[in-house]
DNA sequence: AAAATAGATTAAAATGATTCTAAACTGTTG
DNA sequence: CAACAGTTTAGAATCATTTTAATCTATTTT
């Protein structure tokens, strides 16, 4: 449990203007200790669940844009209509699972290293993501 | 380079009836040696380009979805507002080069096994893949 | 080889996620 | 408190993708 001050001196030591909006979203997005993935769908889900008054959609989008290029959400790559987001901004990976569209932890100390021996002149590594897709185990 | 004959068999062996539009698209994307990664944009383009007559944009989808069905293509996991997809449908891994939006190929060989030490119950794994992002490299 | 039929193509409309617009609002600074 | 820059908002616009329903065509049946 964050106060809301914390939350304040987060987003102005940032450059952002702490608005009531953006506290808000800090609180349903950073509240909590585990990880949350999410889509913009969900996440507007939540703030309606957990507050009386609603935010406008194209500022949930401004804010998680804003909070990504901060660097306190990470987007997942995913081959979906929607994006996904994570409040795990560490290096990690993530299993998807196919039959519920739900996105899981995978910690990378339960990955083996991953080294790449290829190398594209000009370019450098800007992430290293394993995706496991996952499906239902009939059998 | 691949005669319109086998694209006819291959498809009526898959169960696809070979009509012109197949047979183009067929002749596109599997004709060469290379790999081709493409968006449903890309795959359009190239069929103008290639040729004369033009097929519909609900058609192209329909194919590159039939096609992915049959396992002649392969969506590629990327967070962007396009689907990528992919000719070559062996297990590798791939570079999102994110200054140009393209995909290369990275050979399974190329990067180090992977292993995942955890499970999910009653879920199996479908497939393990690495996204390595990339970025010009100004220093 | 014509008729029947199941499957495919098509243009256009519909959908759904995301972005843009421009006006109203609010936090910050002097 | 005034002024300004940044923010929020509803609604419109955009863009990829899917759906619709009519037309067309490859295949099968007669």
């Amino acid at each position: 449990m964050t106060s809301s001050v914390e939350y304040i001196n987060k987003l102005r030591n940032s450059g952002l203007r702490p608005t009531k909006q953006r506290i808000k979203i800090c609180e349903v997005l950073f509240n909590k200790e585990v990880t949350f993935h999410f889509t913009i769908n969900d996440l507007v889900k939540k703030i309606e669940k957990e507050s009386n008054e609603k935010i406008s959609l194209a500022t949930v989008y401004n804010t998680v844009h804003a909070f990504e290029k901060k660097g306190y959400l990470k987007e997942i790559p995913i081959d979906s209509n929607q994006s996904y987001f994570d409040t795990n901004t560490s290096d990690h990976h993530h299993f998807f699972d196919t039959s519920e569209n739900k996105l899981i932890d995978l910690d990378d100390k339960d990955v083996s290293p991953i080294q790449i021996q290829k190398s594209i002149p000009g370019k450098k590594i800007k992430s290293i993501e394993v995706l496991v897709k996952l499906d239902t185990d009939n059998q």
